[in-house]
DNA sequence: TTAGGGTTAG
C-alpha cells in the first residue's frame, strides 16, 4: 500500500519537476529540444499530462501560430487526454494575439459544445480580442457582461478594458474609469500604471504621464523598463531628444539595464535626426549586452545601415536573419526599399521590391509610397505614375510625395488634378503639396487656374467631410 | 495560461 503512494509520488513529483524543464525549454523558444525531452520521459516512463500539454499548446500558439497550438489539442486528445480550461483559454490568446476574431469565436463555441464552461480568463480574452479589431462597444459589452455575471471580474479585467479604451482613442475614459475604480477600492498594479501612461503618452499627453509616474512611487511601486521605455519614446516624439537622453541615464543609473526595446527606441530616433554616429554607439553597447536579436531589433539597425549608406552591412543582417530561421517582416522590406532609394539605387529598390512580391508582401503600401517618392527623386516621375496608377490602394502619403515631385518638376497641372483625385477621395495631403501647386499655378502664370483650384480644393474638401 | 514598452515613407 505504502510503497504504491509512494510510487504514485514519486511519479507526480517527477512529471512535476518534467513540466518544470519543459516551460523552461519552451520559455526559450527551444521547442524542438522541448517535444525530444518528451519523448526522452516516455521512455523513462514519465507521461506527459495535461499540463505538459497545456504548456506546449501556450508555446505554439506564441511562437509558431494558432494552427500549431491547435494541433497540439489534437495530439493530447490523441494520447488520451482531455483538454481543460487553460488548454483553451491558451488558444483563445494565440487566436486573439493574431487578430483571429472568427477563430477566437469558433473557440468559445467549441469549449462551451465540449462541456467547458468560459471563465473570466476566457472573457478578458474576448474582451482584449474585440478591441484589438477596432471594436470597443463589443469590447465594453463583453465588459459589462463580466462586471455583472457571474464572473467576478480580475484586475486583468480593468487592464484590459483600460488598455483598450486607450488604443481604440478613449484615453480619458480609461483614465476616468481609473479614478472611479480607485474611488471603489481598486490597487492598481504597475501593469495598470503602464497602460495609463503609455495612452497619455500616445496622445502627447506628457505632462499628465508625468504625474502618473509620480503617483507610481507614491503608490510604493518602482517604474520599471516598459515605464521608462514608454516615456523615453513620447520624448523623442516630441523632439525632446535631450531630455529622452537624460531620461535614458536616469534609467542606468537606477541599476536598470537596458533591454531591446530600449535599445531600439534611442537607436531609432538617434538615427531619425541623423546622430547616426551616436547611434551606432549604442548598437555596439546593445551587442555587448549579448541581447538575443530578434526582428524588430534587426530591423531597427538594418534601418541604421541603410541609413549610413552601409549596404553590405544590411544585407549582412540579411543573411543572419535567414540562418537564424527569423523571417522578414514589412518593416525589414519597407526599410530596404527605402534606404536603397534615397542613396539613388533604384534599381536595387526595384529588385527588391519584386523580391518583397514574391515574399507575398505585394500589398505594403509604406513600400510601395517609397518606390514611388524614390521613382521621383532620380527623374523617373513618368514610371512613379505607372506605379501609382497599378497601386490598388493609396494614401495621403502617395499623393503629397507625387504632389511635390510634380511641382518640382513644373508640371503643375498635373499636380493639381492628383491634389483634387486625393482630396475627392475624402483624404487629407500635406499643407505644403498644396502650396506648391497653388503657388506654382501662380508663378508660372495660371492665376485663374489656381484661384479654380482653390475654389475646388474648398468644395472637395466640404464633400468630404 | 491573458494585460503594459521597441522598427518603415511624403
Amino acid at each position: 500500500m505504502w510503497l504504491k503512494i509512494e510510487k504514485r509520488m514519486s511519479r507526480r513529483l517527477s512529471t512535476r519537476l518534467f513540466n518544470v524543464c519543459i516551460a523552461s525549454l519552451c520559455k526559450a523558444h527551444k521547442l524542438e529540444k522541448a517535444e525530444s525531452v518528451i519523448i526522452d520521459g516516455i521512455r523513462l516512463g514519465v507521461l506527459p499530462d495535461v499540463v505538459t500539454y497545456n504548456i506546449l499548446i501556450d508555446a505554439y500558439c506564441r511562437f509558431i501560430g494558432l494552427d500549431a497550438g491547435y494541433s497540439v489539442l489534437h495530439r493530447m486528445r490523441e494520447a488520451g487526454l482531455t483538454p481543460d480550461i487553460i488548454s483553451y483559454n491558451s488558444l483563445l490568446a494565440g487566436a486573439t494575439r493574431n487578430c483571429l476574431i472568427d477563430r477566437t469565436l469558433d473557440l468559445f463555441d467549441e469549449m462551451i459544445q465540449r462541456g467547458i464552461a468560459p471563465d473570466v480568463w476566457s472573457y478578458n480574452t474576448l474582451m482584449h480580442c474585440f478591441f484589438k479589431h477596432g471594436k470597443p462597444d463589443v469590447a465594453n459589452r463583453v465588459f459589462k457582461d463580466i462586471i455583472h455575471g457571474e464572473h467576478s471580474p480580475s484586475r486583468a479585467t480593468f487592464n484590459i478594458m483600460m488598455n483598450g479604451l486607450c488604443k481604440n482613442g478613449y484615453t480619458d475614459n480609461a483614465l476616468m474609469l481609473f479614478r472611479n475604480l480607485q474611488r471603489h477600492g481598486f490597487v492598481p498594479g504597475l501593469v495598470t500604471y503602464n497602460i495609463l501612461v503609455s495612452g497619455l503618452c500616445k496622445i502627447g499627453k506628457l505632462g499628465s504621464a508625468r504625474r502618473i509616474l509620480k503617483e507610481i512611487g507614491e503608490s510604493g511601486h518602482v517604474p520599471n523598463a516598459i515605464t521608462y521605455t514608454t516615456i523615453l519614446k513620447c520624448f523623442f516624439r516630441k523632439k525632446k531628444f535631450l531630455e529622452g537622453l537624460e531620461l535614458l541615464s536616469e534609467m542606468k543609473s537606477k541599476g536598470y539595464t537596458y533591454d531591446g526595446f530600449a535599445y531600439c527606441t534611442v537607436i531609432g530616433a538617434l538615427v531619425k535626426i541623423g546622430k547616426v554616429k551616436e547611434a551606432a554607439e549604442y548598437m555596439m553597447d546593445m551587442m555587448k549586452t549579448g541581447i538575443e536579436l530578434d526582428m524588430v531589433t534587426y530591423n531597427t539597425l538594418i534601418n541604421m545601415y541603410c541609413k549610413t549608406g552601409e549596404f553590405e552591412e544590411a544585407y549582412k543582417l540579411l543573411d543572419e536573419i535567414e540562418k537564424k530561421g527569423l523571417e522578414c517582416d514589412r518593416y525589414t522590406h519597407t526599410i530596404m526599399i527605402d534606404g536603397l532609394c534615397k542613396a539613388g539605387n533604384i534599381e536595387g529598390a526595384a529588385r527588391h521590391l519584386k523580391y518583397m512580391n514574391m515574399m507575398g508582401f505585394d500589398s505594403n503600401l509604406v513600400a510601395l509610397n517609397c518606390f514611388v517618392d524614390g521613382l521621383c527623386k532620380v527623374g523617373q516621375t513618368d514610371d512613379a505614375m505607372k506605379v501609382y496608377k497599378s497601386m490598388e490602394v493609396r494614401d495621403s502619403f502617395t499623393y503629397s510625395s507625387l504632389v511635390h515631385n510634380l511641382c518640382r518638376e513644373r508640371r503643375y497641372h498635373s499636380a493639381a488634378k492628383l491634389l483634387l483625385s486625393c482630396l475627392r477621395s475624402g483624404m487629407k495631403i500635406l499643407k505644403s503639396a498644396q502650396r506648391a501647386v497653388l503657388l506654382g499655378l501662380r508663378h508660372s502664370g495660371f492665376t485663374g487656374e489656381a484661384k479654380k483650384l482653390k475654389s475646388k480644393i474648398r468644395i472637395a474638401r466640404i464633400l468630404s467631410h
